[in-house]
DNA sequence: CCACCTTATCAACACCGCGTCGATTGAGTC
DNA sequence: GACTCAATCGACGCGGTGTTGATAAGGTGG
């Protein structure tokens, strides 16, 4: 169980995360750190990334860090929760979309948001997927957020089929997991420039067709 | 550039991961490494593996390790080398049935077929993966490994095209990459048992389904 | 059979990164 | 001017990696 209430409420109280207790002047030392993290990120990998890095960057020894921040996961988990709030934003706003009748055009403008998104802020995105597999917390935050949208499309997915505009097929919530999970490994490999990975400017059309056929299209046509 | 010739050449000359020269009676022990290794994969992640516990395992100690492999890493890669030299085998057997005129049943197949030779190494697939993300060579493996099946699923796109058996649409090379990613993380999720993930029974019905829609399928119907 | 090479082994070391402890400073009450 | 408390950091202990140098334990051949 994470403790933390996913960012956006300012300053308020202690959290998990967080420096712990007071809110002096060493406000600033905890932004710089934040700052100097998201520098370093877009410059090399969160591993090798060290403490040090982070306090010599805020002007702080080591063991000053540890006043502020518990760790150096709990630094990027603090940078993470807050992307998520941003992309929560972008989430609602596609469903809403969604919601209006015009469920084609919603997903597209759904998908492009949902990339612009993470694609603003890559080098995070990057180090989110890095610590997902050593970090706990980060781990439960993820799966928060992809159960999140599993959900949403599922709900989609179930009423386009009960108004006729799909067809029935596989369930609706396995579907949805596939198409997530697909949308998630592209982009990652978009953006971490792997090889083989799809263009920067070739993403959206591939992602987006391949959702309209799987939910759509007739099971085996031609 | 990777400098072994990935495996399957059983025991001539020193390759760049294992032992150093000769091949006196120590070869009991390389084998009880790579063993303990696969071992202790089974148990717990490999970050969460030290050279001491292989060196203990194999009944050494850690300096002796290091006259066997250079590094935790390369004990690893050895077994990935394996296990893709083996899948390799399923690559071809799968490619040869969609040869054969049959390319639906040849689809299942082949993804059938490989779904079962990297689920029967669960652990070392999920190690794998964790290596991907930080050792170089890991990565180029996996490289390789990825651009031969995209090059695959490439050229069946095409020739079904080329045939009229299905309907032209996204470059072929890039509808083969989303699909291929696809695969690797809807199977890497139900490995790992992530939330969300697929059942392990119903992981290959539903992607095959998401290909043959994505292949066959018309761009927009109902 | 003994000098010699080569294989194989490990104690001891140097190094790095993490997280903690305890002492110190300095600004703000009362 | 005594007290508090946020903030800082030197020094430490821990656990992990990889290396060095000394040493034993087989052949091999002169």
């Amino acid at each position: 169980m994470r403790h933390v209430p996913t960012a956006s409420q300012a300053k308020p109280a202690p959290n998990g995360r967080g420096r712990r207790g007071s809110r002096a002047s060493g406000d600033d030392r905890e932004r710089a750190i934040l700052e100097t993290a998201e520098r370093l990120l877009e410059e090399r990998p969160l591993r090798e990334i060290s403490v040090d890095d982070l306090a010599r960057g805020a002007g702080i020894s080591r063991p000053s860090f540890y006043f502020y921040f518990p760790s150096k996961d709990a630094v990027v988990l603090t940078i993470i929760d807050r992307l998520v709030a941003a992309a929560a934003g972008s989430r609602e706003q596609a469903l809403r979309t969604l919601a209006e009748g015009e469920p084609r055009a919603g997903l597209r403008q759904g998908l492009e948001d949902l990339y612009a998104a993470f694609r603003s802020r890559r080098a995070v995105v990057l180090a989110a997927a890095e610590l997902r597999t050593a970090n706990d917390e980060a781990r439960e935050l993820w799966t928060e957020v992809m159960e999140g949208w599993v959900a949403d499309v599922t709900a989609v997915i179930e009423s386009e089929r009960a108004r006729g505009a799909a067809p029935p097929g596989q369930p609706a919530r396995d579907l949805a997991i596939a198409l997530v999970q697909m949308n998630e490994r592209v982009q990652y490999a978009t953006f971490a420039d792997e090889s083989p990975s799809l263009e920067d400017d070739r993403v959206l059309d591939v992602l987006v067709d391949i959702w309209l056929r799987a939910i759509y299209g007739a099971a085996e046509p031609g």
